[in-house]
DNA sequence: AGAGTGCGTTCCAAATCGGAACCTGTCAAG
DNA sequence: CTTGACAGGTTCCGATTTGGAACGCACTCT
């Protein structure tokens, strides 16, 4: 499968993906909530080559995440503002934050501190069920095929195995889960 | 800045995204938590390309998000099995998930239904404040140095405008925001 | 007139990716 | 004993993407 394939996948987070799974994208938008909004200062604080940023600012442009506001005429200039389906990426740099405050950070403690406004504590973000409120356990949680599925998605999503030049066979047995080497799924 | 030298940033988002950043880990993890753990399946179900997979697998070992667990001797076979630092992606994944259900389903509707085994019904994922609950507003969170962080990241995260070559300068003004084109922050 | 600013584009070498073929143990069938 | 299948890679090559630096352009300021 090809990158550009991407986004025609049945399937929210490949096509999120063909969005903001590339190297500097996501970085981007986190300077876009740091209220970094031109050229110049994106390119100095990440150090990002200008010709991908470029690229990635107009990638970002087309895919409604930011427009781009004149703040200047002769000449005119204008800087990137994230819309609100920009701002609603908010929650994956959280969560990403989030892990990366559990598992990367060293002895010194957490980079960044998070307080929030509404109730004046430092925090972390938690991602929880919509319905019952409760923290989301993965292994609580079954995916089933809603409706803007197609079959051959359905087929490739929910059997186990493989697809493609070989034709189907049964989903193999999982083995008896030995969970003795760090293994927890 | 070169990506190899991403997980030295004292950020905690560039230093997860030195994992998870690229075009295909994700999508491999999103597998994992498919029950996928078998090199073939990975391959035959993503279409990715055998080299790269290998190349991935070997990095999230590294990484420690995945573990390789015997399933047979002769020949060795080895499965790759989530780890609780790799389980621990999954808000990650949720809230891409999430943003692509909101942002990038066509009339069809959700392509994957996610129900919560602890209270029976469809949910979609919630990002809310661990010290209040209530779900996060990026306008209502201020980001503050933490105790891991260096004197030079503070100054290139907490002031604004540019850093590097140029020396610094004094914090432009922020324009009076024109909220008529759909930036919304 | 000359320097500075902001936002790109162009050029080239280096790194990475996609696609296909090939390699290594092992077992099972003919 | 040869052949084929299977699982999990590795190797090779051409195409794409990236990093780094220089350059272009439309202004303004001194």
């Amino acid at each position: 499968m090809r990158w550009n394939e991407l986004d025609e996948e049945h399937c929210s987070i490949a096509r999120t993906l063909s969005i903001i799974g590339d190297r500097w994208t996501l970085l981007i938008l986190r300077e876009c909530f740091m209220r970094v909004r031109r050229f110049e200062y994106f390119q100095n604080r990440l150090g990002i080559t200008r010709h991908v940023l470029a690229d990635r600012l107009r990638k970002l442009v087309e895919a409604g995440l930011l427009v781009r506001v004149p703040y200047q005429e002769r000449p005119l200039r204008e800087e990137y503002r994230l819309t609100e389906k920009g701002l609603d990426i908010y929650p994956v740099l959280m969560s990403i934050l989030s892990w990366g405050d559990r598992w990367r950070t060293d002895s010194e403690g957490v980079p960044v501190l998070h307080r929030h406004l509404d109730c004046g504590h430092h925090f972390h973000p938690v991602v929880s069920c919509s319905e019952c409120g409760e923290p989301l356990d993965p292994r609580r949680v079954s995916p089933e095929p809603g409706p803007g599925i197609t079959d051959e998605a359905a087929l490739r999503y929910f059997t186990f195995g493989r697809h493609g030049s070989s034709g189907t066979r049964p989903a193999p047995r999982h083995p008896a889960p030995t969970n003795d080497d760090g293994a927890v799924d």
